[in-house]
DNA sequence: GCCTTACTTTGTAACTTTGCAAAATTGAAA
DNA sequence: TTTCAATTTTGCAAAGTTACAAAGTAAGGC
């Protein structure tokens, strides 16, 4: 945990983009849910599918974005397929957050 | 800066969705250039409109995204109207995003 | 091979976001 | 008070998001 970091670096359009695609994948309260859940440990889909209540299709495809953006990884076993956290650093986003949201300035 | 946090203590259907509005405001990357611009001090709408390269109404719709979620201010002086950031701690955000960036796990 | 379970992909409808342009507002200056 | 400059609001089109349902795929059991 070295964080130097006096102002962020992020410069160029292409960093703004990439950031921003970021904050995207996190833009959505059943994603958010779903990393979450992920945090505790590896759970499959039909077990986030109960958690979220919503079809299974639909988080599949939130699954997708999260999987495109790197902040999750999937692997098949047998017939069912088993999502973790790809990012531990993720959950000081979370904390960043908390920090945000509990900063009253 | 008392960065306990253990463990992100979102936990309520209303915390995701409060968390997940914060991210969709930073989801854009016209608004991060404005954000990241607002770093360095105040700027009137028409500096941030020559800035980001965009229609002045496209950047005041922005500019109004970042006020409702509580990321900036504006202040009225004569016919131009100023903005800057609210919260210092946003920054602590684009830290964080570098580092999630930059862990490869 | 055929069936079942677990999941993904595709099609589609409802809605949201992002941009520009034109009209409306606000404050200062003439 | 008319005019001008800076900004916001409104209307609209194109593109993107989110959901479900139905069809498609993959692995395991019979």
């Amino acid at each position: 945990m070295k964080s130097t970091c006096p102002i962020a670096t992020a410069k160029t359009p292409a960093d703004f983009r990439s950031a921003a695609e970021v904050f995207k994948a996190l833009s959505n309260p059943n994603r958010l849910l779903i990393i979450d859940a992920l945090g505790q440990g590896e759970r499959c889909v039909a077990d986030l599918t109960a958690l979220v209540g919503l079809d299974m299709s639909t988080v599949s495809n939130h699954l997708s974005v999260l999987r495109k953006i790197g902040i999750v990884k999937d692997e098949r076993r047998g017939t069912r397929v088993f999502y973790s956290l790809r990012k531990a650093c993720l959950s000081n986003i979370f904390c960043c957050l908390d920090e945000f949201q509990a900063c009253g300035e």
